[in-house]
RNA sequence: GCCGAUGUAGCUCAGAGGUAGAGCACUUCCUUGGUAAGGAAGAGGUCACGGGUUCAAUUCCCGUCAUCGGCUCCA
């Protein structure tokens, strides 16, 4: 120990001294105590430590509580921990996989050995959890070598941890210990389980000793937990809530959409409103295409096999994908379409390129079918056929950039028109150490990364890089958004090639009157229709903007005196352009408004004696309310702007 | 594809080894009601499908299919 003092600087920039040796508890202490009640985890120099660890050398300190994002992970790492004592103590000889925290929670990766893991007792864990909490449990760290780790761990037989252990650098390896469990963790921990008060094992599924689905599958265990009781029915109540805005459920209330056995898996069908949503939603990419100097083609849903072979998606993916489809003749093969770009390879190929037409942009609402995984299914958001706004820029390798930046100002007009104001920017680029994943040489695949990057940097957009995530052909930038579960999916997504073009031996003739390969930059501001309107349904929750809405307004007439007269309205709204019907029901009035409500009808018009005999319409907004006698002139041109994309 | 759960009327769900129930929706009748559920009656199901155990299976067991939660994958 000795007198050494050290200097320690605190966020507010000001700095005190402290004898060498003390703890961030300490620290915390002498600022005031309630602080020191709070506080669950310190920064020290950015570096994340226990309460308890002394402190020996200058340096910033920073308190975490359980109102930041560092408190909440570490309080969430230390409960895994318990969960993991818990699960110990009621299934003696399991093994334990990883057991980090999450974005909501954490989990714990377990192989349950010779019990039955389909018979976990949830409510026992559950028990015992909040039970070792309650008994105050300390999270004591330990510096340990690595012969002394790869002791522990092969006496308890756990060849996860030893994996784990061997990864791991002589000197750097700690355990830590709660009760009567000790783990192989980097820490830090909060320090004592009574911070803990109310946990909730959330779900239990399979998952691939590191992620790889050549290893045995473990069981994982999804649980949260908070400081409060309050917390966790708070957060159950946001999970019953999301839940509401499922796609798939408000899918059926709505009528839009539906899958059918007989048809087959992952084949969705689009039901009257749904296909309302749809077309109009094309109808806009189609005119903003248009604006953008987009040529619109149509191409069959099948092509040769040849097609794919020349392509390369079927050396990549044939054997994954729906079978070719034969026909009388021996030699020929069909694919159902899973790529509208070799039909657009081809149309490029129709007619010799002057450098003057680049860049050409031949773009199509192609469906394409893929064969997913069973288990991939997903409502909307992972189909076996779905639909494209597909497009494909054939320009020179100097035009890349100003077209992606363009194909960027493209998406983010779309996302800006249905207020998807958060969403992530993912820079997809290649895993530099396998090589084997892609194809075409490394110099065009820089070039082509650093086109990306630069042209998110010149649009000034904040972007998160992944290595290792771009398609087999090229980088890529992929625009994501989460469903009400909190679940990413990717919409939006343009992508660089500079193979495909090769491939189909496509060539411009330049300047010099010399034979060129253009670039293909693959784009899908809505990525495809079902994805995307399967996310619109969750943000809106079914509350569709007017001009999407299938049913724009409805008539509502008190009695049968005004039924004429509800009909002529209506008729009148439909001659506008609006999608409005008549509730004719032998029904009270309170009844259809709340069955329009329940049907999202954004207008509902209620007609009475006295708005017959003063020709006006009472309007209710939908969830609104009334909002007012008017004549239908007035209400239409109240509504106008709504119903007009180009105005958003 | 893998692990686990689930599958009962159009929808949401209850139920039990002895051959099915509610609410909503639907049909008919009564009611003509002013901004989120007026009343009555009726009609609706090979209890996902295929095997097995049993005197008897929708219920228990096995398989298949589909859906749900994850994992892996995602041109």
């Amino acid at each position: 120990m000795g007198n050494k003092l050290i200097n320690i600087s605190f966020p507010d920039l000001s700095v005190k001294e402290y004898q060498s040796g003390i703890t961030s508890m300490e620290i915390a202490k002498s600022i005031s105590n309630s602080l020191a009640k709070k506080i669950l985890v310190a920064s020290f120099n950015n570096d994340h430590v226990d309460l308890s660890r002394k402190l020996t050398c200058d340096g910033s300190i920073k308190f975490h509580t359980w109102d930041d994002k560092e408190g909440k992970s570490t309080f969430w790492h230390s409960s895994a921990h318990i969960m993991a004592e818990a699960v110990e103590k009621l299934y003696p000889g399991i093994k334990f996989g990883i057991g980090p925290s999450i974005e909501n929670g954490f989990y714990y990766d377990i192989d349950f050995q010779d019990h039955d893991s389909s018979k976990i007792d949830i409510s026992k864990i559950e028990k015992e959890f909040i039970s070792l909490c309650s008994s105050n449990l300390f999270f004591d760290r330990s510096e340990v070598s690595k012969e002394d780790a790869v002791r522990y761990f092969k006496e308890k037989d756990d060849e996860y941890k030893l994996e784990l252990i061997d990864s791991l650098e002589d000197g750097s390896i700690t355990f830590y210990k709660q009760g009567e469990f000790t783990d192989l963790c980097r820490g830090p921990h909060i320090p004592s389980s009574k911070f803990i008060k109310s946990f909730k094992l959330l779900n239990v599924a399979g998952a691939y000793w590191r992620g790889n689905e050549n290893n045995k599958q473990l069981t994982r265990l999804y649980a949260i937990s908070f400081p409060k009781q309050e917390l966790l029915d708070d957060y159950l109540l946001k999970l019953e809530e999301a839940k509401k805005r499922d796609h798939r459920k408000i899918g059926k209330e709505l009528e839009l959409f539906f899958f059918s056995d007989k048809v087959g898996q992952g084949l969705p069908i689009w039901l009257p409103n749904g296909h309302i949503v749809r077309e109009n939603l094309i109808n806009f990419m189609y005119s903003e295409q248009k604006k953008q100097g987009y040529k619109h083609v149509t191409s069959p849903h099948i092509g040769s096999k040849d097609l794919y072979v020349t392509s390369g998606h079927y050396e990549k993916y044939g054997e994954s994908s729906f079978q070719p489809i034969q026909v009388p003749s021996d030699n020929d093969e069909y694919l159902l379409k899973p790529m509208n770009c070799p039909h657009h390879c081809e149309v490029y190929r129709f007619k010799p390129h002057s450098y003057k037409e680049l860049p050409l942009r031949i773009a199509e609402f192609g469906t394409v079918y893929r064969y997913e995984q069973s288990g991939e299914l997903h409502g909307m958001t992972r189909v076996r056929g779905f639909t494209q706004d597909d497009a494909h820029i054939f320009c020179t390798i100097d035009q890349v950039k100003d077209e992606v930046i363009a194909v960027m100002d493209l998406i983010l007009k779309v996302f800006k028109s249905l207020s998807f104001d958060n969403f992530k920017v993912q820079i997809s680029l290649r895993d530099k150490e396998d090589n084997s994943k892609y194809i075409g040489d490394g110099k065009l695949w820089d070039r082509a990364e650093n086109d990306l990057i630069e042209s998110v940097e010149e649009k000034g957009i904040e972007a998160v890089v992944e290595y290792g995530e771009a398609a087999f052909y090229g980088p890529k930038i992929d625009f994501m958004v989460r469903d009400s579960l909190e679940r990413e999916w990717q919409l939006g997504t343009i992508q660089v090639d500079y193979q495909l073009p090769k491939r189909f031996d496509l060539k411009y003739i330049d300047k010099n009157n010399e034979k060129k390969t253009p670039v293909l930059i693959h784009r899908a501001p809505f990525g495809s229709m079902e994805r995307f309107i399967a996310i619109l349904i969750e943000h809106c929750e079914g509350n569709f903007p007017l001009w999407l809405a299938p049913q724009q307004a409805i008539v509502l007439p008190i009695n049968d005196n005004v039924v004429t007269y509800a009909e002529n309205i209506n008729n009148s709204l439909i001659d506008k352009g609006l999608r409005s019907s008549v509730d004719f029901r032998n029904e009270k009035i309170s009844k259809k408004v709340r069955d329009a409500e329940l049907k999202k009808v954004p207008y509902m018009l209620i007609v009475g004696d006295n708005e017959m005999s003063s020709n006006t319409i009472s309007v209710r907004k939908k969830t609104k309310g009334d909002i007012g006698k008017m004549s239908v002139n007035d209400f239409l041109s109240s509504i106008k702007t709504n119903l007009s994309t180009s105005t958003k």
